[in-house]
DNA sequence: GTAGGGTTAG
């Protein structure tokens, strides 16, 4: 209307405009002039806002007109520099913008992340109309200010505004994103009262809202009565049971949604990849990739996402790999997922060369990286590198953040400094149940049983309530230190005082303290009075048990369990051959080595590893091809003299094959363990930690458990 | 001007 209005009335105003307004005008036309394309000055003036001022009769009109105008600046407007300018430019006039423009202000200084400075000329607006609301609370929820957006939602009704159809998707996405289910409901309740139950964007977010607080029932029962079912809709319904950990109903829910002659789009087919990916689906999977390619949606940054960390949990990390490389310039959830499927797969030296790779490009880490670099360091049990992570922690943005503290403190446990564990639990603000519970397994871990309980109950008195995996770590610490009347203790206390129910886990860490300490007989009784059915872990306590104290009777009936469970695994038929090798029946031992030969069962020959100032190194049984080998075998005489004459037999009745007692014995003692250990002696300061060994084999015709990890701590001191 | 998605599990 106004062009025409203003074509008409023109001439007049050009001459007064400029008389009027020349100091104004002249200042910020320049700048003005690139934002705006003027196709005549005279177009400009005649659309200016001084110049309704001059040719409009009444408020309203002037008020449309300025509105237009600011409309189509901020319509060119692309940095905050420019929004600003404009806006300036309104109160500099002297004339009041309108909730029309102020709406348009705060919408597109929001989607540039200015949200502070939206709020505040929100909050100089004297009487926001539901546009304005919409825009701020909306403005809020997109940038996970979900409180404040919520808090805004509060207000605007006290002041008599009503929501609609716009305001209640932003305000479930804040419930969303708070996870705040009471709130939701009160919501849900508003929503039922307003009359939205037909409104689709509303109802989907309902569905989100109920999906991330966990009630998939209220979802599914939303959901269920939706008549016009979009591609959202059924996206929420799917990605709320893949992030709900029920990744067959969500697969069983994409299938319905096929049924319905609803193409998935790009965001739908991520959550469905995610839900694959959760299944270990990776042949479906690698055909939802297919289905990428052809639709043509392979550009998709987020899907390209969702593709690596698909292949990389799959175990694929070379596929993953070269999807990653595809991409120049990755964003942070980018290198995450590379960094953590790498991680996960145990790849530990890729992922953190790949965070080096990080940190020396633009990609600023976040918490997700420095957890994933953390845990790398756990698994190579490198204390050097852990420090120089938790260097980088101290001095980002997440060095109070709980997650990435308590993985440092399960990382130093594992790198075998308890102090410097200790020293990071020291310094967390808001300890949780993970952080006691990662400190507890660590004092464990380290054999410090009694320390272990008193942190239990020190974690007690500081009224945070124990969980399934704390007492994992209390029962494992008992186990480890012998405390065999503490361990019963605590694992009864589970139920009757703390309503856990016990896992296999605590049952296996029970049949270990018991038959560690030699009661065969009652670990039996108690794997028989399991109100679970006992898991391949429970035997396998069992039967190591039996091999320690050399009873045939449990052992043998130990692996036949084991064995009707899985016969897949060569660690168990070695236990068995370990255990016939410890009472000297070596017809039996031969016996179990061809089994294992005829089911074609390799086992992994075993190695040590020992992190010296940063450096890995890596020992077998009798290697000598280290530089320094031949140092390490005389550390190792000198060490074997010294413990001879402090009285040292060693224990060669666990040697796997029947050899004379002397290879026995040299068998032993070049075992790669003491190796490692030897190296880690003459190359570090006496009282210093040596660092964690990582045995990931012990088949070495070596008295002991096979396939695992094996921590050990030592000191100069100790030998 | 509306809604759904990607990295994590210490």
């Amino acid at each position: 209307m106004s062009w025409v209005l203003a074509e008409r009335k023109s001439y007049l105003g050009f001459v007064s405009c400029r008389r009027l307004s020349l100091s104004i005008a002249a200042k910020s036309l320049t700048s003005i002039r690139t934002l705006f394309e003027l196709r005549s000055f005279k177009q400009f003036y005649s659309s200016s806002p001084l110049f309704a001022d001059y040719i409009c009769e009444d408020d309203e009109e002037k008020s449309l007109h300025v509105d237009l105008f600011y409309s189509k600046l901020l319509d060119n407007c692309t940095r905050f520099k420019d929004v600003a300018q404009v806006h300036a430019q309104v109160s500099k006039i002297g004339l009041q913008a309108s909730n029309f423009t102020v709406t348009k202000v705060v919408h597109i200084c929001s989607n540039l992340g200015r949200i502070q400075y939206a709020r505040q000329l929100f909050e100089e607006f004297p009487q926001p109309n539901i546009f304005l609301w919409n825009a701020i609370i909306r403005g809020h929820s997109r940038h996970d200010l979900f409180k404040d957006a919520l808090e805004l939602y509060r207000k605007m009704q006290l002041r008599g505004v009503s929501p609609d159809g716009f305001t209640l998707p932003y305000v479930l996405k804040a419930c969303s994103g708070l996870s705040a289910y009471e709130i939701g409901r009160r919501v849900h309740a508003q929503i039922l009262l307003l009359g939205f139950e037909t409104d689709v964007f509303v109802q989907n977010g309902l569905v989100a809202m109920y999906m991330k607080c966990g009630a998939t029932h209220w979802a599914r029962m939303v959901f269920d009565r939706l008549c016009d079912r979009t591609v959202v809709s059924w996206t929420s319904l799917l990605s709320g049971y893949a992030q709900n950990g029920d990744p067959l109903e969500a697969l069983n829910v994409f299938y319905l949604m096929q049924l319905s002659d609803v193409k998935p789009d790009w965001i739908a087919l991520v959550s469905i990849l995610r839900a694959y990916t959760d299944v270990e689906g990776l042949g479906q999977g690698k055909s939802v990739h297919g289905f990428v390619v052809k639709a043509g949606f392979d550009s998709e940054p987020d899907l390209l996402i969702a593709l690596t960390a698909m292949y990389a949990k799959c175990g694929e990390v070379f596929v993953a790999k070269c999807l990653f490389n595809q991409v120049p310039k990755p964003d942070v959830i980018l290198w995450n997922a590379m960094i953590s499927g790498y991680a996960k797969n145990g790849f530990a030296d890729e992922a953190i060369e790949l965070f080096r790779k990080m940190i020396a490009s633009e990609a600023r880490p976040d918490s997700v990286t420095l957890r994933s670099a953390i845990l790398s360091c756990a698994q190579v049990g490198s204390l050097e590198l852990g420090k120089w992570i938790d260097e980088l922690v101290k001095v980002s943005d997440f060095n109070t953040d709980v997650f990435v503290n308590t993985a440092l403190i399960d990382m130093y446990a594992k790198c075998g400094s308890l102090e410097h564990a200790h020293s990071v639990f020291d310094r967390i603000q808001n300890k949780d149940v993970v952080t006691w519970s990662a400190l507890i397994m660590g004092y464990g871990l380290h054999g410090c049983g009694r320390e272990a309980i008193k942190l239990f109950q020190d974690m007690k008195r500081s009224k945070v309530a124990p969980n399934d995996v704390t007492f994992v770590g209390l029962l494992s610490a008992c186990n480890h230190s012998g405390l065999v009347e503490e361990g019963q203790k605590y694992f009864h206390s589970m139920k009757t005082d703390y309503g856990l129910e016990p896992r296999h886990q605590h049952y296996a860490c029970m049949v270990d303290l018991l038959g560690r300490a030699g009661y065969l007989t009652e670990a039996y009784q108690f794997v028989e009075s399991m109100p679970i059915k006992p898991e391949v872990t429970v035997w396998g306590a069992l039967l190591s048990a039996c091999k320690i104290h050399k009873n045939i009777k449990f052992g043998e009936y130990a692996a036949k369990q084991i064995f009707s469970l899985d016969r897949s695994n060569a660690g168990h038929y070695v236990q068995l051959s370990n255990l016939y090798a410890s009472v000297g029946m070596w017809s039996e031992v031969a016996r179990i080595r061809r089994k294992m030969k005829n089911a074609r069962l390799a086992k992994p020959q075993g190695y040590s590893e020992i992190d010296v100032k940063g450096i890995r190194h890596s020992f077998r049984v009798g290697d000598k091809s280290h530089p320094k080998s031949e140092d390490i075998f005389g550390k190792l005489e000198e060490l074997e003299r010294k413990l001879k004459d402090a009285g040292f037999v060693p224990a060669t009745e666990s040697v796997l094959h029947d050899l004379n007692s002397e290879e026995k014995e040299e068998s032993l003692c070049s075992h790669s363990e003491r190796l490692a250990i030897a190296f880690g002696l003459i190359s570090t300061e006496p009282v210093l930690p040596v660092g964690m060994l990582l045995i990931y084999s012990l088949d070495e015709g070596y008295g002991g458990l096979l396939l695992v990890n094996c921590h050990i701590y030592c000191t100069s001191s100790i030998v």
